[in-house]
DNA sequence: TACATATGATCAT
DNA sequence: TGATCCTATGTAA
């Protein structure tokens, strides 16, 4: 399940083993039966991450845009895989790898206007190349929410979802519910660089790893079980200093905070 | 069988 | 703020 770490690292699996020799393209699902027929038999020019946004190019010039919202994914199997479950979105098969998209809330083709409109509403993707981080400073100065809000606004900053939101504002000790115009630049400018680093690991790791492995004794960060890995997230105690973590509802998600290493301002 | 839950986002009110 | 969409899984009943 997707943040920015997700997209990421799919498009460079994706662009590795399905870019350059034509796809079968099906919906066996049926509702993407009108898509796949206008890719099939087509061939991938490249793929393009930007937040939590895939845009899969084709050769013919049309871009397929896809988002996983919260259950999408994508099922590799070596070819010619096996017989599509009935809520198959989307197979493509190629000649090294077929992918499955499953339970997407975006899977259509976009016209350039609708995807330049589209990033023209993202904000800055700590991921990309070139990125802006001043963009998202700008932006967030000037919210009146929350900063855990605002963290989950792509239009502040674009890839970063609940997970990085809570171990991020964990790790600079910022409590979630300070409005985001109470925060300094230079606490911003730290925050930009922990989501940047956080989700570079991500791509790189497969998984939403943000604890410091020396912390707890690990020397690789690989080594650490899926329960030792965030500080806060769905932690009952903080994984610092065992105080009991918050729960609590903020921008309609869990957001997770430990009273003491966050204090209120 | 039913319900809760999940790394998301949009639209109506 | 709440309803809604999309899917799979784990737990309770």
């Amino acid at each position: 399940m997707p943040e920015g770490h997700t997209i990421h690292r799919l498009a460079r699996e994706l662009t590795r083993d399905l870019v350059g020799g034509a796809l079968a393209v099906s919906s066996p699902q049926g509702r993407a039966a009108a898509t796949a027929a206008l890719l099939e038999r087509g061939t991938l020019a490249r793929i393009d991450p930007y937040g939590k946004h895939l845009f899969l190019r084709w050769k013919t010039g049309l871009t397929l845009h896809v988002h996983l919202g919260m259950y999408g994914k994508f099922h590799r199997f070596e070819p010619p895989g096996p017989e599509p479950r009935p809520t198959v979105r989307l197979r493509l098969a190629g000649e090294r790898l077929v992918v499955d998209l499953i339970g997407p809330t975006v899977c259509a083709i976009i016209e350039p206007g609708e995807e330049a409109r589209l990033r023209g509403r993202l904000g800055p993707d700590p991921l990309a190349r070139g990125t802006r981080p001043e963009l998202a400073w700008e932006r967030l100065r000037r919210r009146r929410t929350a900063v855990g809000a605002a963290l989950l606004d792509q239009s502040v900053l674009a890839g970063v979802g609940n997970v990085y939101r809570a171990e991020a504002l964990f790790v600079h000790g910022i409590d979630p519910c300070r409005p985001a115009s109470t925060l300094t630049r230079e606490e911003f400018d730290a925050l930009w660089a922990t989501l940047a680093g956080m989700l570079r690991h991500g791509v790189r790791d497969g998984r939403i790893i943000t604890v410091d492995p020396t912390e707890f004794g690990y020397r690789r960060r690989s080594r650490i079980p899926p329960e030792q890995a965030r500080y806060v997230y769905r932690q009952p105690f903080c994984r610092r200093c065992r105080t009991p973590v918050d729960r609590f509802l903020l921008a309609g998600r869990w957001a997770y905070r430990c009273p003491h290493c966050q204090p209120r301002l």
